[in-house]
DNA sequence: TGGGCTAGTAAA
DNA sequence: TTACTAGCCCAT
């Protein structure tokens, strides 16, 4: 062991030093020796080894193989896991491109984007798969053969037209083991053991390819079929944003190369799946989804990163799958807050999926109803090409909205009589009708009418929420939960009062008012499992006259031709929040909730509930939609000095002593103002209480830098790095957090 | 005197 | 982050 020095004390070339991302929370790679009895031959960048680090072994990935290293004494590196890499050149680069920008360790980086079978060191050829391809002389054979063979046809037919499958897929389709026999002691096809296959999807019929209208076909061929472009597709919704992604794919998919589709966690359901399985009936499907068993998602990732799946569709971790055929991009609902990771690295999956398709020189197309101002500044700024649907597809016209004002109105469980009137008629008219309530369980408030006692959460600066069903008080930040009580816990009156409604009151409310009709509430309580969402719809896709209500999970992408009637009960939530992303959000939900009236031949109705229906941002995004409304926010944020027009971190520290983290902040702005005093480009708020104080018995505070320049904030987060890591108490933690989302 | 706790620090 | 060590208190 040890590093071998030639006489004249310099190293020789033959002598290999690993270097390697570790997980550990340090911002910094590991250096080790080879593993004994490997050559420099063996070790190939990308590979997995299991290192002794301390007193544990971690798995970590070799991210270069250099000559020498600046320390003495280096251990061995254990066993190597892979010898394939399992992480290509590309993507290695991004990964440290991604750990340079959000200032994050790199072993973590690595460690996110590996599947967690993987990342626990199990071996990528555990997954290896049996093929079953045609020998020279079943290639030989046309298309007719075997016509008296029915399913053996079938099957040469298959592999005539896409060379090989794998055992997992050839089952799937019903073509199993005596077919495949069939045709092996026939010799026209042969086994051949190779890289993973993607786990099989439900079997679907293949649907008809349908017509694209001229709008559509613009969009199209406005997206180069290859090199670098960014596209921000901005369409109605109803519009047809599904088809312009399918038809992508297919380009890329015909070209011989990959695709790769993002979509929010609420967005990648079954239906989704089975709608892109069956436009593809021919392609390998991988989907990346936390529904995974840890087994699936390898093999997934896997079948991937060899380059056998086709498509890849995830959520956002998946932007880091290494995609060595690459062909395009395309973010759907690109606005969805789901693509910014919001602990552990910060990373934002639609902002990295420009930068890959750069890498990658691919296009990419960001796409939605309600672009994030981020997207719609860099289209209207030129740095991405602007491309719009404005009509609904089919016969579907825009819905028709009207503003209810609920101050001085003899208001039922939140509901104005007209609403109510307005969801009877939809219903006897045998049509559906949605309501729309952004709050889970009873009621968001308990408190006693005697002595003033409410329900707080003893770990969070919030209020328990009422859960009737189960019977518990519950906190939406912490999750903690305790029974529901019937008496004050204070004076032990009786008289308690649950404030405000949430779905489950409005769900009882409902049910009595229409009983004829069945009420489906649909929320994170009642959808525990992605069919379960499935399932629950079914009777709403069937056509029958029923009352939805939901949270926001009914705002997103579902497809229900017979729902004519929208009720939004409040919409006020976003109009005077510190947050100054919370109108775009409301907003975004707004119209989403919208767009899921009339998208069939029937005309649909929006009726949004406001106890300000006066209010100007309402009101523009009312009459006006949400393009008009989101080109004002935009002007409010230049003239604030916020993003998009400039960029922006947090600094976030948390802490048990609300003293120390503050006391923290106020040393970081200290040692940042001292390298980059405040100036027009650059600018300190902070350290400011977060906007939810004190979250899981911890207070949590955030400094706030904003700059004209992204380059500049970077510079200084990476010294404010440094700082931090040799400047911490135990108990505190800190974060930085790149292009912040949220200042919750 | 040793067990149990905390604060500090190293990890290749 | 984990895992270890040194130093400290305090009960035995």
């Amino acid at each position: 062991m040890g590093v071998v020095a030639d006489e004249s004390g310099s190293l020789q070339g033959t002598v290999a030093i690993l270097r390697l991302a570790v997980p550990v929370p340090l911002r910094r790679l590991f250096d080790y020796l080879p593993p004994q009895g490997l050559g420099a031959d063996d070790l190939r960048p990308g590979q997995r080894y299991l290192v002794p680090f301390g007193s544990r072994d971690l798995v970590a990935v070799l991210v270069e193989v250099v000559a020498e290293s600046p320390l003495a004494e280096l251990k061995p590196a254990g066993e190597r896991i892979d010898r394939q890499p399992i992480f290509d050149t590309r993507s290695r680069q991004f990964l440290q491109w991604a750990a340079d920008y959000y200032q994050a360790p790199v072993g973590e980086l690595y460690a996110a984007a590996l599947p967690v079978a993987l990342r626990k060191g199990k071996p990528a050829d555990h997954w290896a798969e049996q093929w079953l391809e045609l020998t020279t002389e079943g290639k030989g054979l046309p298309e007719t053969a075997l016509a008296r063979a029915k399913k053996q046809q079938e099957l040469l037919q298959l592999l005539l037209k896409t060379n090989r499958q794998s055992r997992t897929a050839l089952n799937a389709r019903g073509l199993n083991a005596p077919v495949c026999k069939a045709l092996v002691e026939r010799k026209l096809a042969r086994w051949v053991s190779g890289p993973t296959a993607p786990p099989p999807l439900e079997a679907v019929e293949p649907q008809p390819v349908p017509q694209l209208n001229d709008e559509q076909r613009q969009v199209i061929d406005a997206v180069p079929a290859s090199g670098f472009s960014a596209s921000l597709l901005e369409g109605t919704t109803g519009s047809g944003k599904t088809e312009v992604y399918l038809r992508l794919m297919a380009r890329a998919l015909n070209q011989g190369n990959q695709a790769l589709l993002l979509v929010p966690e609420i967005g990648l359901t079954p239906q989704t799946l089975r709608r892109i399985a069956a436009r593809f009936p021919d392609f390998r499907i991988a989907a990346l989804h936390s529904g995974l068993a840890d087994g699936e998602r390898a093999r997934a990732w896997l079948s991937a990163a060899s380059g056998v799946a086709d498509i890849v569709i995830g959520t956002r971790s998946a932007i880091f799958t290494p995609l060595p055929r690459l062909g395009v991009i395309l973010i759907d609902e690109e606005h969805d807050g789901s693509f910014k990771q919001q602990d552990g690295v910060r990373y934002s999956a639609r902002d990295l999926s420009v930068v890959l398709a750069k890498n990658a020189d691919v296009p990419v197309l960001l796409g939605s109803a309600t672009p994030s101002l981020e997207s719609l500044h860099n289209a209207l700024s030129g740095r991405y090409q602007h491309l719009r649907l404005r009509h609904r597809a089919g016969n579907a016209r825009p819905p028709e909205i009207s503003v209810v004002p609920t101050l001085h109105q003899p208001l039922q469980e939140g509901f104005a009589p007209q609403v109510l009137r307005h969801i009877g008629d939809t219903l006897n008219r045998g049509e559906q009708a949605l309501v729309f309530i952004n709050r889970r369980g009873y009621a968001p408030a308990l408190t006693c009418d005697d002595c003033g006692w409410l329900a707080d959460c003893p770990h969070c600066s919030a209020k328990l929420t009422l859960h009737r069903r189960s019977r518990h008080l519950r906190c939406h930040h912490c999750d903690y939960r305790m029974r529901e009580v019937t008496s004050c816990p204070q004076c032990h009156s009786r008289n308690l009062n649950a404030l405000g409604a949430g779905t489950e009151r409005s769900e009882d409310f409902l049910t009595h008012s229409f009983r004829n009709f069945p009420v489906i509430r649909v929320d994170r309580d009642t959808t525990a499992t992605k069919q379960a969402l499935d399932k629950l719809l079914e009777p709403a896709r069937n056509g029958e006259p029923c009352l939805l209500l939901g949270t926001q999970m009914l705002a997103k992408g579902h497809h229900l031709p017979k729902v004519t009637l929208v009720v939004i009960q409040d919409a006020d939530g976003g109009l005077f929040s510190a947050d100054f992303r919370a109108p775009e959000r409301m907003g975004q939900l707004l119209e989403q909730v919208a767009g899921r009236a009339g998208r069939g031949d029937l005309p649909g109705h929006v009726l949004v509930q406001s106890r300000y229906p006066e209010h100007p941002l309402l009101q523009l995004l009312l009459n006006r939609g949400y393009g008009a409304f989101a080109r004002q926010l935009m002007e409010e944020r230049k003239i604030a000095q916020l993003p998009p027009m400039r960029a922006m971190a947090l600094v976030r520290a948390e802490c048990e002593e609300p003293r120390w983290a503050e006391e923290f902040l106020a040393n970081a702005r200290n040692y940042l103002e001292a390298l980059a005093p405040s100036s027009p480009e650059l600018q300190y708020l902070g350290p400011v209480p977060a906007l939810l104080e004190r979250k899981s018995g911890r207070y949590r505070f955030y400094i706030q830098i904003t700059a004209d320049r992204r380059g500049l904030l970077q510079q200084l987060l990476t010294r404010f790095c440094q700082w931090a890591e040799g400047n911490r108490n135990r108990r505190l933690r800190w974060a930085v957090d790149m292009d912040a989302q949220e200042l919750s």
